[in-house]
DNA sequence: TTTATTTCTTAATAAACATCAAGTGGATTA
DNA sequence: TAATCCACTTGATGTTTATTAAGAAATAAA
């Protein structure tokens, strides 16, 4: 299993020493998702932080018995449900796989008694937390004010692989709009581009 | 000026010793917006961090030749452009007062000081992200797969003083309709009410 | 106070998007 | 192989929301 890529998004945030890395390792288990397997289930408390090595989760709710989605997770991606993990109140979302999905598992405990030891732990906590929002906040702003063509476009730049990987139902979910609707918007595209 | 208020939300978040807010408070310093004054303006990058006393400040962005609002921040919030501050790059988003507003200011490099002084307010910095971040994380979701009464719904019930305080087109705009039909939700609501 | 100016409302029309219903094609299973 | 299922498409129709334009009501300015 790679945690050489988890280590480098890491380094990527801030400098960590070799035995802190080490001290942090002992925490890692693994985990291998099939196609449609449930990572994190609503109502539960997510007491672990994942990271994605190779596949795609994404995560929804339900609203009037339809799932509505609110966020997909690339390889390489660090996460937890947020709301739950940091207030330790049960999820609201439910975390699913897409695809076959390896991944590096880290309980919270684990982090927090990083944080307590070191504090460039701390830190690097804090400039996650701050690039996540980052993050967030900028896909807000690209979604926001946009009609429905326009949020797909600015999706389909920012994740190439997402045509191939995702269903459309779950894209036209996570943009706000029904499968029909984006079936057109594609059928228009790809007809003003010919 | 109350610095009372702020040093309470700060503790609420987790504990100051009385020397670490001491040399923190060295770093404040006040102003008092007018109504309609600008706080900060795009293409500035964003080195303070405000905390709203009294008063109330909307921030928008232009896009063509629209305000489109994104944020409204009432008395006791602290906040800076999220994007802006931690990346150090241009703000997109124009900061305005709505009332006069009397904030205290912080630079980004007191904050940043007191982070590689004090571990406490390395932790107190990661907690504040933290908790910004499920703010608006649970703001996305009141949002989500709603229709326009109900986000407005959701805002008020919210925001008790906003209908009083915040103008029609803001509020319109902040939930991404138009002026027009805002009015007409509201007609809609207060006939069904009587 | 009177005049501007802005804010809010209302109506008619148009665009964006949803819903319902049916059909196609590919993949999975019996 | 046929039957079943699922993802996607297409069309007809209805709802939600935007646009345009005009007027009323409230605020600010003269």
């Amino acid at each position: 299993m790679d945690k050489q890529s988890l280590k480098n998004i890491l380094q990527g945030v801030t400098p960590i020493l070799e035995d802190e890395w080490q001290n942090f390792e002992q925490y890692f288990s693994f985990r291998r998702l099939n196609k449609n397997e449930i990572l994190w289930k609503e109502n539960e408390v997510c007491n672990h932080l994942v990271f994605i090595n190779t596949g795609l989760i994404y995560c929804f709710y339900n609203k009037d018995g339809k799932e509505i989605v609110t966020n997909l997770y690339f390889e390489n991606s660090i996460f937890y449900d947020d709301y739950s993990f940091i207030r330790q109140e049960p999820c609201v979302l439910n975390y699913v796989a897409l695809e076959v999905t390896e991944l590096i598992v880290i309980p919270r405990i684990a982090l927090y008694e990083m944080f307590d030891k070191y504090k460039s732990f701390e830190r690097l906590g804090r400039m996650m937390v701050e690039r996540n929002h980052t993050i967030s906040i900028k896909e807000q702003l690209n979604f926001n004010g946009n009609k429905a063509e326009e949020k797909y476009l600015s999706l389909v730049a920012s994740q190439p692989g997402l045509i191939q990987r995702v269903p459309l139902k779950i894209i036209a979910s996570y943009l706000n709009i029904t499968p029909e609707h984006l079936s057109r918007i594609r059928k228009k595209l790809s007809v003003s581009q010919s």
